[in-house]
DNA sequence: CGCAGCCTTGACAAATGTCAACAAACGTGG
DNA sequence: CCACGTTTGTTGACATTTGTCAAGGCTGCG
């Protein structure tokens, strides 16, 4: 594994602060591979073999049933994914699959229970980052439960302006198909709800957004830091 | 506190390695209290002051945005909540408010994040929980966007059948209105999902409810172990 | 250029929510 | 134990939201 590489992985909250001998030992057994776009790297209902780290690139958690399908979360440069299943030696929930050309690590799981069982500090750092997980998952819920599409669409546009610096203007980080999964809508639904939006002063243009009133908007969608806020 | 409440505690996975003198002092800074029915306990957006534990009773877990409210969950003992605000030392994402008479122990926040950074134990032990608790949210998601009103319902009701033993007869363990609300959905549109399911051959009596042909059901609503198996 | 995939649009259908009315169940105080 | 009022559940009629299907335009790429 490149040098850069060891050095990316080390500094996330998750491997910060475990003893070096761990790390290294954790890092002896994994590998890095780069993938080209749409590869499956896993399957829902499969046994967790690894736990993955995305690099660079991005990687779309999703599931399915009874044929229909749903996209749950994006997963970006530098996280891991997947952690709750290795630490649980349980199935995968959720299937990935790569959304561009990415760059991913793989630890065997069986390594990261292993020095989770006698590294202490690594043991604190997972449940920080599982408490983090969970709390994204609630407030991921709640925005489905207690908002319409349109709501949510507005609040989606909200957070992803902020994200990208404030500005009037940005670009949606996804295709639009997969922002209508994420938000739990059908593309078609997607296309309405961008024109319903327009009254508020969103306009749109392929994936550039303009929203030219702020205030107007955040009046309609009413963000709330206990549903919106995607960072604690 | 009486010695049973004490026991019982213990033997939550959650408490039940921990060394015995950590233990202790979690349970020194704890009290016991019984509230009556309908006490909203926490409210989202407060600061985490206390762990929660149901020793008796149950307890909901709900959500408001803009006028409207969700039931995320319902706690039944013997078990904890809010650990995750607790441990992140973060606002609660939800509200909480006993269903029935309960008995509540109370925990200070502060003595349980104390005692997870000198107990290696208990640090496990919370990961396990907050793993499990993750993956339970991941698959309310699923069920939520995945199937319709119908669907959930059949696949609660095969849930609730397997928990209460399997017989063909069994009672709903919670208010219908709290039911559609667990379930996504208003009170009238659960009364009509219940009409629904009666060429499966759902039967309902109050809150008795007979599955007359159990495959039959079971070929609607098409249960998957990686949305509706709870336990994991 | 021509194909393939995505996005949009319209017409329509299905699912779900809202409102109002009423019946049934429940709890309280007499 | 009953009477009363409150809450919950049900039902119907209707509105809104969301999904489905089909068609066509646009874009990117070989």
């Amino acid at each position: 594994m490149p040098d850069s590489d060891y050095r990316d992985i080390r500094t996330l909250d998750l491997f910060a602060e475990m003893a070096d001998e761990h790390f290294t030992a954790l890092m002896r057994g994994a590998y890095v591979q780069n993938f080209p776009a749409q590869i499956e790297l896993i399957t829902e209902g499969e046994p967790s073999d690894f736990l993955h780290i995305v690099l660079a690139g991005s990687v779309d958690l999703f599931s399915a049933w009874n044929d229909r399908e749903t996209s749950m979360a994006t997963v970006r440069p530098i996280s891991t994914f997947i952690l709750a299943a290795t630490i649980k030696d349980a199935p995968y929930l959720m299937s990935a699959r790569t959304l561009e050309k990415s760059r991913i690590v793989l630890i065997p799981s069986q390594d990261v229970r292993g020095i989770f069982d006698v590294d202490n500090n690594f043991a604190r750092a997972i449940v920080t980052e599982l408490a983090q997980c969970y709390r994204s998952v609630i407030k991921a819920q709640k925005d489905l439960k207690l908002r319409t599409s349109l709501e949510r669409l507005a609040n989606y546009l909200i957070r992803q302006q902020h994200h990208a610096g404030g500005g009037a203007e940005f670009k949606l980080d996804f295709e639009k198909r997969r922002l209508a999964s994420v938000l739990g809508m059908t593309p078609e639904n997607l296309s309405r709800a961008f024109k319903g939006l327009q009254p508020y002063g969103v306009k749109v243009n392929g994936t550039l957004i303009t929203i030219e009133d702020q205030a107007d908007l955040r009046r309609f969608a009413k963000p709330n830091p206990l549903i919106d806020d995607f960072s604690t």
